[in-house]
DNA sequence: AAAGTCTGCAACCGCTTTCTT
DNA sequence: CAAGAAAGCGGTTGCAGACTT
């Protein structure tokens, strides 16, 4: 037979704890340590279910539990770990020390949530999703803001970065280099984040002389793993030419250019710059890129197969893809996966 | 200043997995 | 091996405080 019931649920106190009874648990725990909920809420004079001192001792009394904002490196590795783990928030507070998974799972659904979908970003999938895209606060920040977004994506999901090439035809070499370096700045914080005795990446930058047509582009981003100081790392990715205030589409004639003018657009209404805009984007066919032959990972969801010791050779390197670096060989998945 | 709305988060609920007998 | 309880987990709710009208 079984055990028997943890608990009498009858009785029992529910709703928030009171600065006794976190008291009584503490002072409980730090004698006897936590475990065996059953029998804890009796033995510490506590008119609670095991249930629910688990939960606060958790959730809010541990004494290890980091208490505060999430600094940008918290959030960068909640959304790269929700891009390759989905709502498994468990496993992800393995990862952020400190954090428990209930706090990360409410600040991604109060703020990184919002924000990803703000930016034109599925949560789900962490694909860009030009529908969701608010379009007036992308625009109406200096220099496009293309970058900001970027940054935080790209290493998320090569999509967006493709979405970024497609946009990246002018010539204006000022800009690509800021661009440039400023992904290669990120590539690296992440790469090293991740691997921290790999070295750092440093390529020279490519130069385009003229807009790349789709066969071009194909070609210039195609998923082309180099070899940087001995790190096999994914290539993919290339300058976007943005000027002060022009965007270029490929295959797009001049009429058709993408004309975002920063200095004024902060006034612009977001139905007049969809008014203004769309006509482009409409007019570019999206789908005829995003479905050529380039590094598009699978899409994860909840129920998608993670990565674990079985993970096939394909798998590893979609998964490298996706976030720009190499998994070594002797990588444990399981070790990884707890 | 009051009422209504929004936001953040602690805690609960119910389902699944793990463990014990 | 089966039954049933404990533990774990993710989704949801309810409330307090902040913000807006």
């Amino acid at each position: 037979m079984g055990r028997s019931p943890c608990c009498d649920k009858n009785g029992l106190k529910k709703g928030p704890w009171t600065q006794e009874e976190d008291l009584k648990l503490m002072e409980y725990i730090q004698l006897h340590g936590p475990g065996n909920w059953r029998t804890l809420p009796k033995n510490a004079g506590l008119q609670r279910c095991g249930k629910s001192c688990r939960l606060r001792w958790t959730n809010y009394l541990r004494p290890d539990i980091k208490r505060g904002r999430f600094s940008f490196e918290e959030e960068e590795t909640i959304i790269q770990l929700h891009s390759m783990l989905g709502n498994k928030w468990s496993a992800i507070a393995a990862r952020l020390p400190g954090r428990t998974d209930n706090e990360i799972k409410n600040y991604w659904n109060t703020h990184i949530r919002k924000r990803l979908i703000r930016n034109g970003i599925d949560p789900v999938t962490h694909s860009p999703r030009l529908e969701l895209m608010d379009l007036s606060s992308i625009l109406s920040s200096a220099q496009l803001n293309l970058s900001n977004l970027l940054n935080l994506q790209t290493l998320v999901n090569p999509d967006v970065l493709r979405l970024a090439t497609l946009l990246a035809t002018s010539s204006n070499q000022e800009n690509q280099e800021l661009f440039y370096n400023n992904q290669m700045n990120h590539m690296n914080q992440t790469l090293h984040h991740q691997l921290p005795n790999c070295p750092s990446i440093q390529t020279n930058l490519p130069t385009i002389s003229q807009p790349l047509n789709q066969e071009s582009h194909s070609q210039y981003i195609s998923p082309n793993l180099v070899n940087v100081n001995g790190q096999i790392l994914d290539g993919n990715f290339m300058p976007p030419c943005i000027s002060d205030n022009h965007v270029t589409l490929p295959n797009q004639t001049q009429s058709d250019q993408y004309k975002a003018q920063t200095s004024d657009n902060s006034s612009l209404e977001p139905s007049s710059i969809e008014n203004k805009y769309n006509p482009t984007i409409q007019n570019f066919n999206f789908d005829s890129v995003l479905s050529t032959p380039m590094s598009s990972p699978t899409p994860l969801n909840s129920s998608s197969t993670l990565v674990n010791s079985t993970t096939t050779e394909d798998e590893r390197e979609t998964y490298c893809s996706m976030f720009k670096f190499e998994i070594p060989e002797s990588f444990e998945f399981e070790d990884f996966m707890l």
